[in-house]
This record gives C-alpha cells, sequence and structure tokens, in this order.
DNA sequence: CCGACTAACCGAACAGTGTTAGGTTAACTC
DNA sequence: GAGTTAACCTAACACTGTTCGGTTAGTCGG
C-alpha cells in the first residue's frame, strides 16, 4: 500500500488517536506500533510525521495545557489566581492518564513557560515583588500538579473492603469512585481555598494600595 | 559462575544499587541489565531476589517514604501538619529522580495509606470532622508532592539566557541552580505557610476547644 | 504526454527492554 | 556420601522506539 490516493495520516488524526490511546489504556498503553495499527498504517509511517514518540507526546500535552486560561486577572489577583488554578485542573483531569508524562519534567514546554510569565506578571502588577510573585505561582502549581496526580479517585480505589479494617480512621466511603471524585474536587478547592486566603498578612503583599 | 561461595545478591543490595543508579541517571537510566551489571551478576540473577522491577521501584519508594515522620501532632495540629510537610518533603527531595515513579499511582503503597492514616486520626483527634481532616490531609499531599515535581531546580534549568528575552517577566535569576534550589525551598514554605495559615476560618475548625 | 521528483507508506532490521525456562554447580542437610 | 536447595548462568521470547531502503501514487515542468 504505497502512497495512498488521500493521505492517512495527519500530525492532527495522529495526536488525537494518540490521545484516545492515552485516555483509554493509559500512558503505558500507548506504543507506536499500537498507534499505527489503530490507524491503518504501519509503525514506521508514522514517522513521517512525527519526529520521536516524546515529541508526539509533548505536542499532546502542549495542546492539552493550552485550553489553560490565565485571563482572569482583570477582577483582583485572588480571582486571578482561582481562576486560573481552576483551568488547569480542568485541563488535567480532563485526560488525567497523560499527567505522570508531564511530571518527567517540562523542560523546554514553551506553553507552560508562557503562562507562568503571564501568571507572574499579573501578580506583579498587582503589587507583588517579583519573587513573592515567583513564589505564589510555584505554590498555585504544587496544589495544581499535586491534585491532579495524589488523586483519590486515581490513587487507590480498587477494593474498598481491603482498607477498612486495616486502616482505622479512613473512611470506606472515600473509595467508592463516585465520591472520590467528588472529594478530589473539594480537596482542591479547599487547598485552593486556603492557600490564596492564607497569602495575605504572610508576604507584606500588594493590599495597601489595590484593595483594602 | 554457579552459586558463589557468599551470595553476591541480597534485596538490600539490589535496592541500594538501583537507588544509586536512579539518584545518578534518572529513572530511565535504570535497566535490568545495566542493574545487574552493576551488581557484578547477570539480569536474570536478579529475579531470584526481585519479583518484578515494578516491585523493586515499590520497595525503594516505601522505603524511601519510610523515613516521613509524623510524629510532630503532640504540640498542635497547625504544627503537625507542617513538620510533616518538611519531612515528606525532605524524603522526596533526597531521591528527586524516583518523584516521577510515585506519579505513576501509589494503587497499594501500604506505608503511604498507613501515613495517611495517621494523619487522618491526628487531625480528627484535634476536633476536625473526618471530611475535613481527609480534605486537609489531602491539600497537604498536594503542596509536597507538587513541590517535588513540579520545581524550578529539575524543572527547567538549562539555558536559561534562552528564557530571559521570550519571557519578559520571569527572571533569568531563578534558572541558576543554586537560585533554583533555593526558591524551591522557600516556595513550599510559603505554599505550606499559606495553606496552613488559610485553613482556619475557611472550615469551622477545631479552634474553638483546642486553642484560642 | 512523459519523465523527474517528491510524498506517503511498507518490510525488515537494530539495539534495547522486562521477563522466563532450563541448565550447572556450590553449599547445606541427613 | 546422596539428595536437595539456592544462586547463578545462557538463551530465548515478546516487546519497545527508531532507522534504512524500497515501492508506488500523486504532482509538476517541458
Amino acid at each position: 500500500m504505497p502512497r495512498p490516493s488521500t493521505p492517512l495520516l495527519s500530525p492532527d488524526r495522529i495526536r488525537s488517536v494518540a490521545l484516545a490511546i492515552i485516555d483509554r489504556d493509559g500512558l503505558d498503553g500507548l506504543s507506536m506500533r499500537k498507534l499505527a495499527a489503530e490507524l491503518g498504517v504501519q509503525a514506521a509511517s508514522l514517522y513521517g510525521h512525527v519526529r520521536t514518540k516524546d515529541q508526539l507526546l509533548n505536542d499532546i500535552a502542549s495542546s492539552i495545557l493550552s485550553t489553560v486560561d490565565v485571563s482572569g486577572f482583570t477582577v483582583d489577583w485572588r480571582e486571578g489566581l482561582i481562576r486560573c488554578a481552576r483551568s488547569y485542573r480542568a485541563a488535567l483531569s480532563s485526560h488525567p492518564n497523560i499527567v505522570p508524562f508531564l511530571a518527567y519534567g517540562p523542560a523546554g514546554r514553551e506553553e507552560s513557560l508562557q503562562r507562568l510569565d503571564l501568571l507572574h506578571g499579573a501578580l506583579v502588577d498587582a503589587g507583588w515583588s517579583r519573587r513573592e510573585a515567583t513564589m505564589i505561582a510555584a505554590g498555585l502549581m504544587y496544589i495544581v500538579f499535586g491534585s491532579a496526580l495524589s488523586s483519590f479517585s486515581s490513587g487507590f480505589s480498587s477494593d474498598p473492603a481491603d482498607y477498612t479494617d486495616r486502616y482505622p480512621h479512613l473512611d470506606r466511603a472515600h473509595l467508592l469512585p463516585g465520591v472520590a471524585r467528588e472529594l478530589d474536587r473539594d480537596s482542591f478547592e479547599l487547598a485552593l481555598a486556603a492557600f490564596v486566603r492564607g497569602l495575605q498578612g504572610l508576604c507584606r503583599g500588594p493590599d495597601r494600595d489595590s484593595r483594602a
């Protein structure tokens, strides 16, 4: 089957099918051969459209993170932080299986840096010092990424009965998939609210002019 | 070389050399063949002492996390949270290359659950509701794990000059290894302090009887 | 219309991975 | 001293990401 009339492959199609496989079978469930098979093609053909598997994963990650919205700073920095974090979390939790890949180090993830830069600039504009802004942005990322990977729903929700007797304080109910998802969201919201709330008064902060 | 007079291998020795390789060459730098070679042995011989590579990594992770101290709750829950988080972070940042493995889901990491159970119990004893205690413990883990992997020092510290012009708000200094480490620690401390500080007043909390 | 060229795919291979089966021999037990 | 076990080995299996050299469909220049 040499050069079909209409091309079977395109970077977009490859990315989209790859992401579907990751969502379905997990990060380790994606192999170039399986991806090729699912595209009706041999593995070698992929390399005409994709430089390497790692690059493919990076592109997928970037496209997921590109849905993150950092434009909530028009109101005030608190709202901005909260909206940004929620948007980040929404992006990550829509494709949780790719999160472990992100853990391998963004190195030069272009989009992430740009967003971080924007976030940082907004905080500085709000009156925080450059160093404070950096640390606050980092702290926000801690909560976002931490909640994306050490979540209850994906963490340990196989057989609740196993845990009940060995860990008396942990509630069995936490491990039911439905409750776990809700608990994840509430834990995230709690951590986020506590973090933002705890910020003021810790450093000198910007509140002398931008807000009472 | 069949059955040497004194055994070359033991689970402990395997774990320790494996961890050394991970620390030196990264998580992907560890292969069973390389590990065996470094132990003066063939790869197959490892499987007499270790069930599988994944199990080996789990054991290593557990042994690292076993140094975490959750016994700071005798003073009060705030101190307890802070000490626990610091201890956790210290454990993780002493072997940062294994953190991505942890991201693949603890599933049944025994030790983690036990520690979580203890933490949870301490919070309940301090007066928080069970659900609140769960969410607070989760939030603490967010900050700990988030700081362990989305750190500045491991994140993007290759060539500062690349970033400076493209991201005007980000300071070049952040990317120098020495500064990055310090910045990581300060960011963690800030996030932790803000989180703990922000907790009181958010939920009803335990402060009516245990503290003013 | 026809030749040159390129783009898209394929088959086969390479070096590497985790893991297992079956063999060899030293050390321990009775 | 025989039998058993424990510790290692060699060889292989099924996989992985990736590359090389082919084969052909489409496209462009003359």
